[in-house]
DNA sequence: TCCCAGGTCCTAC
DNA sequence: GTAGGACCTGGG
């Protein structure tokens, strides 16, 4: 194949198993377990990560009209100076320890229709059952990548049109569940340009939220404000935004108590939406602009010493 | 067999 | 406005 290798970040503080690990995509895949080599699918391209270098292996042939788009500096976020953005934030003893763990981990820029879609697959589900699903719709509905090079098979994310037009049998045949509705309302809003994903990103933070949430007060199905977070902050460059789940629920009630004025010692399992917007909102008043960031840091930190915890 | 998972929606107060 | 339950399914 006739694509360069390029150098992804020569000199700058990249992670690529906290990177790809931390819940924020889904379809990276570790080759060795011993060396830092992955490959994954950008925008219909095959492409493997080893070391600090990489390569385009291979591109989905349907694809082509997207390539233009496909800009890997701006996926991986090199214009992050995240050394200045991990200085940036409050010196608490939590997220001390968190960044000084998993440093090098970088939110990427990823493509906003492949992040809302992945995220409603994420509701109610764990990583693995996420990937399952995702995996499942782009075998079933993406365009199969010749690479050439590696063994396996690959396939490009489904495009809108793709999804909007599939059926409920299909949808569940791809392990969907109850969420086979929300993909295909949303498929079928962008799909028909009644959903504008790639113009959200020129809007403010909060007007974002309220389109993809709302989207002209007829609700987005399936979007909320745990969704709508997730595709701000790992899509569309808002770094302020401050997404909670379940395990960010347990950090605050754990780590940030008396900042959120919760007085109740049973950890909820979910919030009502108006407590999840006073939530997010203290805490991007706590952690500034960059409340994102301090946010995966917390959820690898969070994630990872229950595990260790509950053994 | 039960419980839980990177939530959201609907119903009943 | 909000608490409580339902929702598909795979994995522990």
């Amino acid at each position: 194949m006739g694509y360069p290798t390029e150098s992804i970040a020569k000199g700058v503080p990249f992670n690529p198993l906290f990177t790809f690990e931390c819940g924020q995509a889904f379809r990276w895949k570790r080759l060795s377990q011993t060396s830092e080599d992955w490959l994954g699918i950008i925008l219909g391209n095959l492409v493997r990560v080893k070391g600090d270098s990489l390569r385009v292996l291979g591109r989905a042939e349907q694809d082509a009209s997207r390539t233009d788009a496909f800009d890997l500096r701006k996926y991986f976020s090199l214009e992050h100076d995240l050394d200045q953005i991990l200085s940036s934030l409050p010196k608490d003893p939590f997220l001390i320890s968190a960044v000084k763990e998993y440093y090098g981990l970088r939110i990427l820029r990823q493509d906003p229709w492949e992040c809302i879609i992945s995220f409603l697959c994420s509701i109610n589900c764990n990583i693995p059952s996420i990937k399952l699903k995702i995996e499942n719709l782009c075998r079933r509905f993406g365009t199969r990548i010749e690479s050439g090079v590696m063994d396996g098979e690959y396939y490009s994310f489904p495009e809108a049109n793709s999804l909007a037009g599939a059926e409920k049998r299909e949808l569940l045949s791809c392990k969907l569940g109850f969420r086979w509705k929300y993909v295909r309302y949303v498929s079928k809003k962008v799909a028909k340009g009644e959903l504008k994903l790639g113009s959200l990103s020129r809007s403010s933070y909060h007007t974002a939220c309220d389109e993809l949430i709302s989207e002209a007060s007829d609700k987005t199905l399936g979007v909320g404000p745990k969704v709508a977070d997730c595709v701000c902050l790992f899509s569309l460059g808002m770094l302020e935004a401050f997404p909670i789940d379940i395990w960010m629920i347990r950090c605050l009630m754990s780590q940030y108590r008396d900042l959120i004025g919760f007085c109740s010692k049973k950890v909820p399992n979910q919030l009502p939406p108006r407590r999840y917007q006073k939530w997010a909102e203290i805490m991007r008043s706590h952690f500034g602009s960059s409340a994102g960031y301090a946010q995966q840091y917390l959820y690898m930190k969070m994630r990872n010493s229950w595990r260790v915890h509950s053994k």
